[in-house]
DNA sequence: TTGAAAGCGCTAACAA
DNA sequence: TTGTTAGCGCTTTCAA
């Protein structure tokens, strides 16, 4: 059916292994005018090599394997869309796993893969379960593990210092003076690095760490909302000392959170400072613009995949996993910048529709 | 390096030809015995097929190409995990394909894709800029477009009637008694569509189209917030006959213009009701649960999927393009289910963290 | 029911 | 600089 390199080399009188050379070859010695021959007659024969073929006898396919457990988080996508990018960049395509957070289908995902001879693996954040598949995986191919780690799987990481976040985030608030400030503190790894990011901020600053600050909550907009409705109903929002600033869990939770604390009366930021966690490109587009810690999902994206790669042309010894430092992103929503506030809120007011 | 059928030939004393015949040719005559031997050897050895050769001689790779414009888009997330899950159902791998929206990338793909050889494409909201590669493409591959269509384009697709959609989501707001209803109209194809459908509920209601009532607007938050804004400012919200409802061309967009509603004073859905569109699991978190239309993302995906396994399989003829009738969903933010709004306030309020 | 042999399209030693 | 040849691992006629 389709064109050969066999078709080629009729067409321009060589064998196919000259064709084979000028067409792919880095370097190799073939004379200028056999050269273009073969080029002008790849042309005209409009040729496209079979990779499957190629990939057969290289024993290496140029895909990479990306195993997902949701695609609903905003993060997450974000990731995704940095391994894509600095793959093609690299040249390779990616076959991607969405294991909806199900063992069952994670372990087909993680057998196809290896049966289909990816060159590497991209691992995000997995469901745990199948560790021993993942070993007896990270053997034979190359893995990376992505926005969280899998303990006991040595492999290479790139993760988030989350607990450099909370204390980022926590000192953000420190700083603005605050001195009675809430937690609404997520179960899950995530959730207890940050957690410890707020401990030590607190510690350093010589400030107290009182149990009834520390709320319990989730990731998303209810569990945020609940939060806060509870941290009232406990009598931490009034009286002689009351709660002025809060560190949420989440961009979510601290949207709901928000929401709450307003619908109670209070104004953010003035009466109640928040800052969020994740740095959704929709936490700056709310009313009230968040202050956040960002998490660079694209930027892990990219260095997930070159890392890969590194390892898989065998320069390995070169890889280290990386936890990087997440950014404060000062907007709104603590008082820090009112400046900020007034020109969005101007911005809101004055212009329309799409069509101005 | 890796176990092949010729180690279990060898080691079940038969030929490479049985083996490959024992395991995966379907229904073919072995006679029990060697089968047995077959199936033993290869479990012993712990071999995996090597599915490159095998695609090389079957000349089918069960790959399917999933481009995709933008991973940040809800409802586009949903279709890609329905994509995902029929796929592995049916035992394709997807090699995805992230264009960014940017059209040299998307072309980039394409050719990747087409020189991959995979069985089947699966095409999202296109850019539009490559029809040409897109036809040539579509020539040799079976291609499913989905989401939305490419005009122009020969290829069967799976999408939404926005159109209709739009007409339930106005006629819902009729029946419900409202006789001024605006609408906050995006442009573009779907936001198009979405109005046509708000102007046939009108007609066909009696009511008249008032182009003061429709507001340009596009998706998202501020959009939102910014066009309710507007209309306040234009006094469309009060005076003796007020706009009493709204219907949003997304989601977001709907949530931005209910918080900018409510802080002028409006109460929502008392003073005014709205409805959305998209159907976003957000929509059901929030303070007033949004009544909308929803998009069936999943099942788009799956369908989609399916449909291209016919084409693939030769069962083309079965296949026409297909366009789902959407769902209205209602819930709290057009006063039509008091109930469920009340619902919704008493577990959030009673409710806490996690730990209950 | 089983095996021998050819070949999918390409690459890579090794010769020429 | 170029060609010959032998595979990569698998499937599949065709013959036994």
């Amino acid at each position: 059916m389709g064109v050969t390199i066999k078709d080629i080399a009729a067409k321009a009188g060589v064998s196919t292994c000259t064709v084979s050379r000028v067409l792919n070859g880095r370097g190799k010695k073939v004379s200028a005018d056999t050269k273009l021959r073969v080029l002008r007659a790849a042309e005209q024969l409009d040729y496209r090599p079979n990779i499957i073929a190629r990939s057969l006898v290289q024993r290496r396919t140029w895909q990479i394997g990306l195993v997902i457990p949701s695609l609903q988080q905003p993060v997450m996508s974000q990731i995704i869309e940095g391994v894509h990018v600095a793959a093609q960049e690299l040249g390779y395509s990616i076959v991607s796993c969405a294991t909806c957070a199900d063992k069952k289908r994670e372990a087909e995902y993680l057998d196809d893969l290896h049966t289909r001879g990816v060159d590497g693996l991209v691992w995000l954040p997995p469901n745990l379960a199948n560790l021993k598949v993942a070993q007896s995986l990270a053997a034979s191919v190359p893995i990376i593990q992505g926005f969280r780690k899998i303990a006991g799987l040595d492999a290479p990481y790139v993760i988030l210092d989350n607990t450099k976040g909370g204390f980022k985030a926590t000192m953000h608030l420190i700083k603005l003076g605050h001195r009675k400030i809430a937690h609404l503190r997520a179960v899950g790894e995530e959730g207890e690095e940050r957690y410890q990011g707020y401990k030590q901020a607190l510690k350093q600053a010589q400030l107290p760490i009182e149990q009834e600050l520390i709320i319990p909550t989730g990731f998303g907009w209810a569990f945020g909302y609940k939060s806060a409705l509870r941290m009232h109903s406990r009598g931490l929002l009034s009286g002689p000392d009351p709660v002025t600033a809060c560190f949420a869990c989440g961009d979510m939770t601290a949207w709901g959170a928000i929401q709450a604390f307003r619908s109670l009366g209070l104004r953010v930021p003035d009466d109640m400072a928040v800052v969020g966690f994740d740095g959704l490109p929709i936490s700056d587009e709310m009313e009230i613009p968040l202050t956040t810690i960002a998490q660079p999902g694209i930027e892990i994206g990219r260095l997930i995949v070159r890392y890969l790669h590194q390892i898989i042309e065998g320069e390995g010894e070169g890889v280290n996993s990386l936890t990087l430092d997440p950014k404060l992103i000062v907007r709104s929503s603590c008082g820090a910048d009112k400046a900020y506030l007034e020109d969005k809120l101007t911005r809101l007011s004055i212009k329309g529709g799409q069509e101005e």
